[in-house]
DNA sequence: ATCCAGGCAGTCA
DNA sequence: TGACTGCATGGA
């Protein structure tokens, strides 16, 4: 409906979010694309420009070109997700997670774009948080499909598409300091081109299935594939294992003793349960900004 | 300057 | 298996 007054409408909505530390989730390392712009917090989802405001329990949004509806920012979001029902299904006697879950009160998990989040991870070994930041905005920047924007803010792109990135000489993607990642990320853009990665299909799979299929391919290793699987899959029982929270599962749970990284993840299974990939984003989070390196010094 | 970053894969014992 | 190392690049 195209309204013929010479204010438009809006393209906007808002959402009721109770227990949703928007600001919180966006900047808690499991998506790399979003920018506080006056207030406000702006990226691209899917091929949608996309402007999120939180006020108490409420987010609202606003698009640059009309959507037909707003399922995909709910589902971005996952606003219907009942982190209550989470956070009952966490372990009732943990001191260090309770703890955390006090000092990240709000924070949830995002479902990404598979392709976007696959990618990005493959993009994230050996890097800090900002730098991949950096990578993924030169990478969109140069290679992404641009996407309208408000008349006020300059011209956005997605993510590159994998026929994209597929098609694009090594040195190309060296060129967006990639570094020794341009090899895997181009393999991965292949198969997903082709079609021997269908994605898609993959996420609907038995976690194991999944994180096999993901392992297969050449800079994917454990703890990306259980990135792919709990940010982009939806599997919340997956649990990524890195230098942080290996380091702080020691501290906390183990301290002075000198566990593998096998048997943190079978301990990991044991006790943090169903709902591990929670419990993992609510220690990451908690852990880095104790640390004081966490979003407010690194945005 | 030195170490390390939301790792992975190859090598050698 | 288990420890060690190279890989790019730049922050802290």
């Amino acid at each position: 409906v195209i309204s013929t007054s010479s204010t438009p409408a809006p393209h906007q909505i808002s959402l009721t979010t109770p227990d949703y530390d928007l600001a919180m989730t966006l900047t808690s390392g499991q998506a790399f694309r979003w920018e506080l712009h006056q207030g406000s917090w702006e990226s691209i989802i899917g091929q949608r420009w996309v402007r999120l405001e939180q006020h108490q329990d409420c987010i609202t949004a606003e698009t640059a070109a009309a959507p037909d509806d707003w399922s995909w920012l709910r589902h971005y979001l996952q606003t219907q997700v009942q982190l209550q029902i989470v956070l009952d299904a966490f372990p009732p006697h943990d001191p260090h997670l309770r703890a955390a879950v006090q000092a990240c009160h709000g924070l949830r998990l995002l479902r990404q774009d598979p392709w976007e989040c696959l990618a990005s991870f493959i993009l994230s070994s050996t890097k800090q948080i900002v730098q991949i930041q950096q990578v993924i905005r030169l990478l969109s920047h140069r290679f992404g499909q641009p996407v309208q924007t408000p008349p006020d803010r300059p011209v956005a792109h997605a993510f590159p598409a994998p026929t994209t990135i597929a098609q694009l000489p090594e040195t190309e993607l060296r060129a967006c300091k990639t570094g020794f990642r341009a090899a895997a990320l181009r393999a991965a853009a292949i198969q997903v081109a082709e079609g021997s990665l269908p994605l898609h299909e993959i996420g609907l799979w038995p976690t194991e299935q999944a994180r096999a299929r993901l392992c297969e391919l050449r800079g994917v290793g454990q703890k990306i594939a259980n990135c792919v699987l709990l940010f982009a899959f939806g599997k919340p029982d997956a649990f990524p294992l890195d230098v942080w929270i290996q380091r702080a599962l020691t501290e906390l749970y183990f301290p002075g003793q000198k566990l593998k990284p096998v048997q943190l993840g079978q301990f990991i299974i044991d006790h943090f349960g169903p709902q591990a990939g929670y419990a993992q984003q609510y220690l990451f989070h908690y852990v880095r900004v104790r640390r004081r390196i966490g979003p407010a010094e690194t945005i």
